[in-house]
DNA sequence: TAGATTGTTAATCGATTAACAATC
DNA sequence: TAGATTGTTAATCGATTAACAATC
């Protein structure tokens, strides 16, 4: 169904459009129009129509949106149900509130093993998985069918592991390094998510507004 | 210097363009040409030279840019050096990962006080921090300069709280919740991070690409 | 039927890429 | 001077917005 070559920016936007669907499923709403969500979401009607024509045509004319059959559309589109199964790399802070924080299970992934490092940090529970070492790494992921790696761990710490992952047939990463995944592999599947370049735009932002100091 | 209207685009760019040139800084590379650069980051010559010129023109014909100077104009124009206080609210696992991962006096920012609703973690320590009680929020911000909250909670929790920190003055916010402040508010400034909105961009993209299971 | 709202095409807008004169 | 590389203008490309016929 989901047609190829849909933009990222797209792509983007679909996460969203299923976070306001939920809620106003929750809320009992059962039909909304393109325009009532676009000024719900801040968007326009315009956009959440070509959005999801990028799909299918999910509305009825004259009508609108059923919310529990768009909800569920976007859904299968994203393949939240997919369950691919992942490992958690790094287990200091952020690698734990990451563990403890979201609820895979919803998001398409399940969580199946956390390594680390550290030896303080071996074999203390997150989310009931015991954490491992981390040399045991290449026979764990031999043994079990392991999708994606999450990298919670510093820059220099992935770029002496990711020869290792990319080895074992891991293609897929959800980093939280600074370390540039895409740019030595070309076939794998890469996000970034770089809280201190978030933080920096900010930054940037606070100082261009007028009046705002401290 | 920063001259007005700068597309968002180009503002988020800005930090990758500080980390690499910090980079090659530290690498003792004096100078790089806007194409070398480019192949360094996966980015055009163009598209690097268009970018830096919405602020200036930071290079010399000929030559290329000096990696210490660029670094730092660009650190200038995002305002690093410019220490906003912030507050985070949230101290559980999000808001220990982020307390403690992450260098804000690099960032443009101080962490000056942090605080939490769970009566369990009041007292404790991060990163040299007491945590606060919740309902201390208000004095503490009449009392001192606060310029940013970090919002480390549920979306419910926030749309409870909001109205008290817009009301205290705060303008502007960084957001891990799904509640949308920019909403309510349209003199704010917010940068929403949505670890779970990134997840599941993730899976379309592992669902989409050819061979890629489990 | 009349009103509402979609799906889709066309128009606009903005961002990226290419080209090149200026100049170090 | 000749070579290199910028700053900047022009061309292209793609994304967003507007318009409207189709249709429920």
């Amino acid at each position: 169904m989901p047609k190829e070559g849909v933009s990222i920016q797209v792509i983007r936007r679909l996460p969203r459009y299923y976070r306001y669907l939920s809620e106003l499923e929750s809320k009992g709403v059962e039909k909304i129009s393109s325009t009532k969500l676009a000024v719900l979401m801040s968007s326009t009607a315009s956009q959440i129509r070509q959005d999801l024509n990028c799909f299918g045509g999910f509305g009825q004319q004259g009508y609108g949106y059923s919310v529990t059959g768009l909800r569920e559309e976007i859904g299968k589109i994203l393949g939240l149900s997919e369950t691919h199964h992942m490992i958690l790399i790094g287990a200091g802070n952020l690698g734990r509130a990451i563990a403890t924080h979201l609820n895979f299970e919803q998001l398409g992934f399940k969580l199946t093993a956390i390594f680390e490092k550290d030896e303080k940090l071996i074999g203390t529970m997150l989310r009931g998985i015991k954490v491992m070492r981390d040399e045991e790494i290449e026979n764990y992921v031999k043994d079990n069918d392991v999708s994606t790696a999450i990298l919670a761990m510093p820059k220099e710490a992935v770029e002496k592991l990711i020869d290792k992952l990319y080895g074992c047939g891991i293609r897929s990463y959800w980093n939280f390094s600074h370390f540039d995944i895409a740019k030595k592999y070309d076939d794998v599947i890469v996000e970034n998510v770089h809280l201190s370049d978030s933080l920096m735009t900010l930054c940037y932002r606070i100082n261009q507004a007028p009046g705002i100091d401290t």
